[in-house]
DNA sequence: GATGAATGAGGCTTCATTCAT
DNA sequence: CATGAATGAAGCCTCATTCAT
């Protein structure tokens, strides 16, 4: 009866701000579990009740950071704009947040990065669901006429290629001062005018 | 035997030449001496000859950062600047150097961010160094009759708090675009000419 | 009040059952107390009402496999047969029982013989309990003139030898196929009327 | 130069040795690193020199059981025998070279037993092996129009069925006073003659 | 009584480090 | 000099066991 999860997932959220205060006061980088449970006051061997393994616990914090990049992803293409806008609310919306992110906390924002590169095969997951998002953007996009001569997972790939800088978050923070929504917006502008397979031919064989 | 010292330098030389590369290619996070060894081609016991320990490795590695930085501060030091000029070019120069590596590789100079927060105790030991030379720099300028009031270590740790983000490379780059040599000497104006201990009492109390 | 040990012992005798239920379904290596307390639907601390142990669980089911057995012994022991009989009687009717025990359950027969070789300290106070009983009957086939120039340690210790493929359980198993009642009879006839001290006696230095 | 593996090929073979002896010695049941590695007087951590992980180990303790095995198997399968007797040759040469292990040291080919069973995940490729080769043999023996109105897989796992006493280790050492080569031959004429898809429809339903 | 929470000991594995050659 | 062999310490994880409720 009742809801026995209730402990513990309250715990779990416990330990997650946990892992972040870690994560700032000294970076993510090797955090050990003996560590985190001297920090959350219990022993190493009890953190099992709450995650069933270090990565398990890496995946929650990376929940933690992606949630609501996909929550925001998935209402943008619920939305019924026309596909120019709805593309570009899919970067410029997660671009915005990064980058309030990173004013908010730099140091956290720095440390969640490389807990990142720690952790590419828990990030990548992220990165397929992203490009499955894009994929279906892509595809409406060309019902309605765009991308000409250029298969879905070509202009995927490409457009990736240019976007890149817009939505990697590593990127962003590198470059935080020349990125901009203004930017963005110019180089979607472009994407959605110039891009076509017929005319780029010779050079999508290089990309390819 | 001629001079067995100079292999070894040329040696430890070549090591960190390599340690360098991998921190670029991968990341400074969690480099085995394997690792290393494998890329300088040699057995990890063979690094030994070396370096006394990995930690040893590691401080060769901040030495390599830090020592240009430090030959700079002896020199500015050492020069005959009137004090105010003097301490100007002690920040300035340093974090034109920051900054230039910055711009000239991001991602290496992220790794040795990364890099000196694992390695803490080792980055403390320039700190401390930095913060010596900074006492005498102050101790100067008493002379001259700026900070009254104020004993020099309540100056130190003041001046410290105002221009970390001028000197702590994490910030700067954390900041790098609002960050500028400029900028720097507006801050330390309002320091030469506002810093004094009988004003600003009650709120030391709080600092300290 | 009542009397608590009944609902103990029934609640000891349902465990024991569970454990032989889990050790015929997947063998009798590494189970978890957790396993079984979830097999027995209840907590694995409310386990330890029943047995303070896991040792102890061990030593209960090991007592299951050889009370029985024990109580032959005892039972031959007080009887009144001449020794030759009771002697053949001591061995005979543990026989019959091993067989019949692995006839109507080979798979289970083999995973206790597996749990007794991981738990030998166990079944070593049982050995020596036959040793015990063996003892006795030595002496009471000496009174009765037998084994003329051994000891009864000596006499225990060679019957032991010869009569070891008869009552260990992993050796009647592995020879099942050669063993009988009938050859045990040969054997034990040999026995009585061929061991003796003085003939032997460079042999047993060997032995010894 | 030279052959670097040599030692390290030598210290496997003397580690499987020694894994060899434990299990005679105690069984194979729960044998720790730290347990082998003393037995084989050096360190837990230098066993990584000579296997990657346990699990690697094990698989070199069944590569060792199996590899006779799957030879047999392979010359067999590359005989010019008659298909009938080919077959036979593949399940009876199995059989005796079980039964004459057995034989040699039945405490030991117990102790592989068990090892299998807690190994299953291993054991069970060697199987999948085994089944490959049958259907190539059912495969062959359909050519020569047995079988009729079976697919090979039906086939396969009908045959599987019948001869699991004859080829699985556990149930022959099980049954080894009433399992032998001549029973397995009437079986094998059973099934070559006995075995179609016709009459047996509606059984065969019942055994998928 | 019975349970969930918590822990320490011990298992597998990695890696910096040492040592004989 | 340089190496392969060997090790101890430490990290992750499991599990028997205890304790407060």
């Amino acid at each position: 009866m009742a809801r026995p999860s209730t402990d513990l997932d309250a715990g779990r959220e416990a330990l997650l701000n946990c892992v972040e205060g870690l994560i700032e006061q000294r970076g993510g980088v090797s955090i050990t579990l003996a560590e985190l449970a001297s920090a959350a006051n219990m022993s190493p061997a009890n953190l099992y009740r709450f995650f069933e393994s270090k990565e398990a616990l890496y995946e929650a914090v990376a929940e933690r950071w992606f949630a609501p990049k996909i929550r925001m992803m998935e209402e943008v293409l619920a939305s019924d704009l026309p596909i120019r806008e709805k593309f570009n609310a899919f970067y410029a919306r997660r671009l915005r947040s990064i980058i309030a992110f990173y004013a908010h906390d730099p140091v956290l924002a720095q440390s969640y990065i490389e807990l990142g590169r720690e952790h590419m095969a828990i990030v990548r997951g992220y990165i397929d669901l992203a490009d499955h998002f894009l994929a279906r953007l892509v595809a409406e996009a060309k019902d309605a006429g765009y991308f000409p001569g250029l298969s879905i997972d070509e202009t995927v790939s490409l457009i990736n290629l240019m976007l890149q800088t817009f939505c990697d978050p590593e990127l962003i923070i590198m470059l935080i001062h020349s990125v901009s929504e203004k930017k963005l917006a110019r180089v979607i502008d472009a994407i959605f005018d110039g891009l076509r397979g017929d005319a780029a031919a010779s050079h999508l064989s290089v990309v390819v």
